[in-house]
Parts: C-alpha cells; structure tokens; sequence
DNA sequence: CGGGGGGTTGATCTCCTTCAATCAACGTGG
DNA sequence: CCACGTTGATTGAAGGAGATCAACCCCCCG
C-alpha cells in the first residue's frame, strides 16, 4: 500500500494530451511557461490512495491518464463516492491545506501537478487560470447537482441506467462518436465502485446490470465489456428526457 | 402565480446587508460603482417562482432576504432540491444562457440582480468578481458533496438530523451564538420541501421529526419553532463526527 | 493446488413508501 | 358568525424495493 511509482517522463505541454480542456487550456506560451516550472508528474498504481482526507495538501493538479474517484466514509465504514475524476479533471483547491475527501487511483493514475504555493501566486497573476478554472468548477456543480438527483429520486435500475449513461456519453464525446449508432465501451469501475457512487449495495447493482441485460438495454460480454444497442432506450430507463435533459 | 411585486426600494452598497459575503465582497469604490450601474433589485412572494428551468437567463444576481431553493424534476413529477439559497447567496452562471434548474421562493425574497452582459463583461475586466465567484462555487460544491453523503448513505433519521444540523449551524454562525449552549431557530421549509431536500416523502419526515422530538433530541414549538437541547446529541444522530467533520 | 478478488444469486428482513384517514389553523363568502 | 374549502401536518396500515446475510462461481496468479 502507498508505494509511489517511479515518475513518469515528463512531456512536453504542447504535446499533452488533456491540454485543451484542463486549466490550463486557456494558457498562452508564456504562462505555459511559468506553469512548466512549478509542474510534475507523478504516478500512481490501481488501487492507490492518492491522498487521504486530513492529509495535508501541498499540490493541486490535473488528471493526465486514468480514473480516480473522490469518496467520503462516515464513522462506521459507510462510503459515498462524491466525485468521479477523468483525464483533465482538477484536484485540489487553490486556498486550503487540508484534503476534504479521499482521492484513490481506481486505475494507473498519471497526474500532472502543481506545487501549490506557486499556483497559487500565479491564480493571482494571470486571469487565465483562474477563469478556467471557474468554468470548471462551475461544470462540477452542475454534475454534482445532476447526481444528487440521481442518488435521492432515482430506482436502483433507474440509477444503473444513468451511471452507464454517463459513462457511454463521455467515451462517445471522447471517441467523437455519434450517439445515434450503438455505443461500446469499457466499465472503469468494479460492482463496488459503482454501488458507492449510487448510494446501492454492491449485490444491488449486480442484480439490477443482469436485469438490465435480461431485458436487452445493455449486451455484456464479460463482467466489464458493454454494448449499448440503443442509447435513447437507455436514456428511457435512467428516467431522463429523451431527448437530453443534461446541462451542457 | 408570477405576479412580481413593486421593485424594492434600491439601497446603497455600503449599508447593505449581504455586502461582506456575496459575489461583490472583494470590490473597491471604483467596482461597486460599476455593479452599482447595472444592478436592479427584484422582489418576490413567498411561493413564487423566480425562474423555471429552461428560461432565458437575462440576469444573474444575489439573495438580499429571504431563502430560494433549486429544484430539478423528472417527467414523472419526482423532484429533488439542489440548492438551498441563502442571503449573500449566488444564482446564475455567467456564460450559460438557459436556468439548468426551477428557482422558487420558499419565502418572501429580495434579490440584487445584474444584467447579464454587463456582469460578464466585467468579470472579464476585473479580477475582484471572479475570484470571488470561484471560491463561492468551491463552497458550493464542497456543500453539495456533503449533501451527496446524505442523500445517499445516511437513514432517514439521519437525514432529518443533518438538516436540522445544517440549519442550526449557519443560523448560530448568523446570530455569532455559540453552538455550545442550545440552539434555537425557526425551520424556513415546510415538510414538503424537507423532503424534497433529503429524498424522503414528507409523511417520513413528519415521522422522523415526531420520533426525534419524542427522544428529547429537539424540543418542539408549533410545526416550525425549534430548540436544540444539546448539539452534540444532535450531531451524533446525523451520523457526524462529534468533533465536526464539516468543511469549512 | 490453494487462495483471493471480483462477481452472481438466493432467502430473509426491514426501513421507507404508498395509500388513506384525520386534524389543526386559516381565510372566505354567505 | 359559522360552514366550507384549503393547506400543512400527523398518524396508521400494508406493501415493496433494496439491504443484509450467506453460499457459490469464475478466473487469475503465486
């Protein structure tokens, strides 16, 4: 437990591949710079607390490669997931030391990160960032907002539904797919993960992806492997609008 | 239904109310007297509906007095609160043109609005507005993550507990009382919103309130009047650590 | 081969919902 | 001034969705 791997090599903002959504995305060359002397990249493996809740907090970041999920735990060992955190997602809050939640690598984890001092004289500075940073935060509000709809109104069969379909919609969006064919994608969380962010038991959801599958929303092949036949029947079964009442 | 009252008197920004805490908190003379060109106040009446979600937003604004709510609704009629708005509290996202979410007014409400395009424009031209809209949305975020712990992992007690919590602290901290010596406050919800706040049915919430006040953990005034005995008893039936794991 | 992590399935239980009756407070019009 | 309707709230009885407890499977890996 909590062995760091070794760093991976350092790239070249230019060529990064989260460059044009993170925070830094509306960065010029030069505040690419400044950011270039206060980054580094660290490596986490599947499975790996990335920071517990109360740690001291020294850096900020990005997620580079790989999923990692904020959760919180209550006294007797209840757990909710309270944030899902993909490739040019933010970590961390510019203005305060301690870490508010858990962050685990639930795959190999490459982040990019900020010394967070500097950051944090640099949010000052140059607008850039902070504007960004902004919208992004804005954005995770309104997920958040979307969630708690989700965790407190929706049927566990209704919550599968709306979990697979955000996942589906963000690999589409990622693939630059259409979402009118058929969508295949890789689950990137385990039976458990999944109960944790819905607020269900992990026997729960097992039961609720076979139902799913018994009547033909989603084809499995393996326990991870899903095919979504027909996205607009899916979106029925997670009780949205059909026709896409997701905030942008 | 959506009769506005008479716009309120306009009030100077050095004798407002909110003025420490809201969006504007940072500004100088020279910016208050920017916002102070395109401000307006609006009025509304207990029950009244501020926005519906999909509107055009031509404004954003503060809450002045008076408590709003953000609630999100499914076709079926299900609804879920996401957003208890409080005075100093933000409504609107600059950059977005339609409401993601119903804005209704639980009580009487005065809010301090701006038109959109100027406030956005000035956001872009000084730093003071935006910095301060960021940390107001981590805040809200950092709230809307506890909410997502109790919609999803806390029992209905708990649940009540934890509003109840929720409303004793920021009334304490408004009145600069201690949370030592008892509490007491007036619930700004009916039972109904109650519910729609924690994911219950209000006739569990009536149980629960029932069943609290029968244990002595709050003691009961007519529907609404409320004293808190002990704080730490009623921490410890939110499921909170007694030492208060809030976020600041 | 043994062991463990991830997953599925079954039986039972329980907490919360659902449906429904009742009540208190309040306003309104006859 | 009282009957009536309305709104918010409480309480009861019954049913169900999901939790809990437990057995078992599959597959990979040492």
């Amino acid at each position: 437990m909590s062995v760091e791997l070794s760093v991976a090599a350092p790239r070249d903002c230019g060529e990064c591949q989260i460059r044009h959504r993170a925070v830094c995305s509306r960065c010029d060359e030069d505040e690419l710079t400044q950011l270039d002397q206060i980054k580094y990249y660290r490596s986490f493996q599947a499975g790996q607390t990335v920071l517990w809740s109360g740690d001291q907090m020294d850096f900020v970041g990005s997620v580079v490669t790989g999923i990692a999920t904020l959760t919180q735990t209550m006294e007797d060992g209840r757990t909710q997931m309270v944030g899902l955190l993909l490739p040019s997602d933010f970590v961390g809050r510019p203005g305060r030391g301690e870490a508010p939640y858990d962050v685990v690598a639930t795959t190999d984890l490459v982040m990019c990160c900020f010394r967070k001092k500097p950051f944090e004289n640099m949010m000052l500075r140059t607008p850039h960032v902070a504007q960004r940073l902004l919208e992004m935060t804005l954005d995770e509000l309104d997920a958040a907002r979307e969630w708690m709809l989700v965790l407190g109104r929706k049927t566990a069969r209704e919550k599968i539904a709306s979990l697979l379909a955000i996942i589906a919609r963000r690999d589409a969006t990622l693939k630059l797919a259409s979402l009118d064919a058929k969508v295949v994608f890789d689950l990137p969380l385990t039976r458990e993960a999944m109960s944790d962010y819905l607020g269900l038991t992990l026997e729960t959801v097992s039961r609720q992806i076979s139902a799913l599958k018994k009547d033909g929303v989603i084809v499995l092949e393996g326990k991870r492997h899903v095919t979504v036949p027909s996205m607009e029947r899916l979106l029925e079964e997670a009780g949205d609008d059909s026709d896409g009442g997701m905030v942008s």
